[in-house]
RNA sequence: GCGUCGGUGGUAGAGUGGUCAAUUACACUUGGCUGUAAACCAAGCGGCUUCGGCCUACGGAGGUUCGAAUCCUCCCCGGCGCA
């Protein structure tokens, strides 16, 4: 017995949409689920006690940043869930994504590298580098980028081994491998954790996809090798492949089969889906739902815009994790059953009904519109607290309804209905 | 009363003869945010506009000058000092 896998209870008859439980070491996730992130493992402004009554049943951390610090404080703290104060299930993501938003997903630039571009050392010169360490002085230049430095003074070079990358928050030099992404993930002990991959936006060109998918297979491969080499984290957490191939249905499909074929625990929507890659990047990702394994949980990779994880859903996504919810929440922008609004607009300065008329969540039951407006014009910390809480209640609250109306086999008219008032 | 320094857009505060409808910050108005270098970023912020400009503005009124927020005179208001 794997020790995380999915349980399907029920499947839609007019769609994809199926609801189920996801099996961890550390309980149950009913799916289909929202998961919040929390990047330096927290969720900016919110602690773990009040997660329940958000509607949480787990959330994800990064791999890059805890490696970056805090990465021994977390271990020594008995993993994750216990230096949180946790007790259900959580998941890491692998670093991958900075890969990309740190290097060519960096504004518009795109760079690719290729091997015979770095460094003459061995690639096992670079592999096993810590933090803190300095890096050898002679490859220093060929780390260095004059197109990225001058957009951002940081950089991250892909190579087959791996990625070396620059610290954003001292400029050390770091390097990351699929083996090294995997130890670290075992050290931060979460019940699922993802494979290392590679990143692209949608719009990137299809000779450039195609590389990033294979060297993702590749990783994939790897990591999921580096897992069941440590009997003790194989036995204990769960991991997941990632699937990539931007918007070419071809790429999308092969990486699917591939992935699906390797024997993961679950599997990844990779990419990048915000809307200024345009509005149709997810719907070629989802079509790697067809090539996959029946049973074989599927999580949606950044996927946070309620239309979106409907739509996700709808093809039998099982989970979705995104900053949506923190970061809109903490800059003013909330979601509603109306669609969203912008809190501090002058607009709301006396309007003292909820948030979202007839929200449940902790925000809601207790709080006026002018009081949030009021506290974000003020740049009162409380502000973007009670924001973010609610759009997280929000959200999994939406997955929530979701999986109740796949249970009664009405998800089609669910989310039609949801649809329609949101968008007004 | 005398002397002195100063009065600039919602606020603070640059500018001190033309490149000024006026730097900058804050405020204000509105956008954006999809595996978090984001409690962030961006645009706008006198009126009108056929978008080329036109009009009204730097305490008030005059004046010098081709040209004044900038120089001069008087008035009004404020700070400080001396009576």
């Amino acid at each position: 017995m794997r020790p995380v896998f999915l349980t399907v209870e029920k499947k839609d008859s007019r769609s994809g949409a199926r609801a189920g439980v996801l099996h961890t070491p550390h309980g149950n996730i009913l799916t289909p689920a929202f998961v919040p992130v929390a990047t330096k493992a927290d969720i900016k402004g919110i602690e773990s006690a009040k997660f329940e009554s958000l509607g949480m049943q787990t959330f994800i951390s990064n791999t890059y940043h805890l490696y970056l610090s805090g990465l021994d404080a977390v271990e020594q703290g008995g993993g994750l869930a216990k230096f949180m104060n946790w007790k259900g299930p959580t998941i890491t993501d692998s670093g991958g994504f900075q890969v990309f938003s740190l290097g060519t997903g960096f504004g518009k630039k795109i760079s690719k590298f290729t091997p015979e571009e770095l460094p003459s050392e061995k690639s096992s010169d670079l592999l096993g580098y810590r933090h803190g360490q300095t890096f050898p002085q002679k490859v220093l230049p060929a780390f260095y980028d004059e197109d990225l430095a001058s957009s951002h003074g940081k950089l991250a070079i892909i190579d087959d081994e791996g990625v070396s990358f620059t610290s954003h928050l001292d400029g050390s030099l770091h390097r990351f491998t699929p083996e090294r992404s995997v130890e670290i993930q075992h050290r931060l002990g979460a019940d699922i954790f993802f494979a290392f991959d590679q990143c692209t936006a949608p719009t990137d060109p299809y000779e450039f996809q195609k590389d990033a998918m294979e060297r993702t297979h590749a990783w994939a491969k790897r990591s999921l090798r580096a897992h069941r080499q440590n009997l003790d984290a194989d036995r204990t957490q769960g991991i997941y492949g990632i699937g990539q191939g931007g918007q070419f249905d071809d790429l999308r499909r092969e990486s699917a089969r591939t992935i699906g074929d390797m024997g993961f625990d679950g599997f990844g929507l990779g990419g990048s889906f915000s809307k200024k890659y345009g509005d149709h990047s997810l719907e070629s990702a989802l079509t790697m739902l067809t090539e996959l394994p029946s049973d074989l949980p599927v999580h949606g990779l950044g996927v946070g815009e309620p239309e979106d994880i409907l739509l996700g859903i709808a093809h039998s996504v099982d989970t979705f994790d995104c900053v949506t919810p923190t970061r809109n929440g903490r800059n003013g922008g909330l979601y509603t059953s109306r669609g969203k609004i912008q809190i501090p607009n002058a607009q709301y300065q006396y309007d003292y009904t909820p948030l979202d008329e007839g929200c449940e969540c902790p925000t809601c039951l207790n709080h006026t519109r002018s009081y949030i407006h009021h506290l974000f014009r003020t740049r009162e910390i409380l502000g973007p607290i009670l924001a973010s809480m609610h759009n997280i209640f929000f959200l999994t609250n939406l997955c929530k309804k979701a999986r109740e109306a796949i249970l009664n086999d009405e998800f089609e008219q669910f989310k039609d209905s949801f649809l329609e008032k949101y968008r007004n």
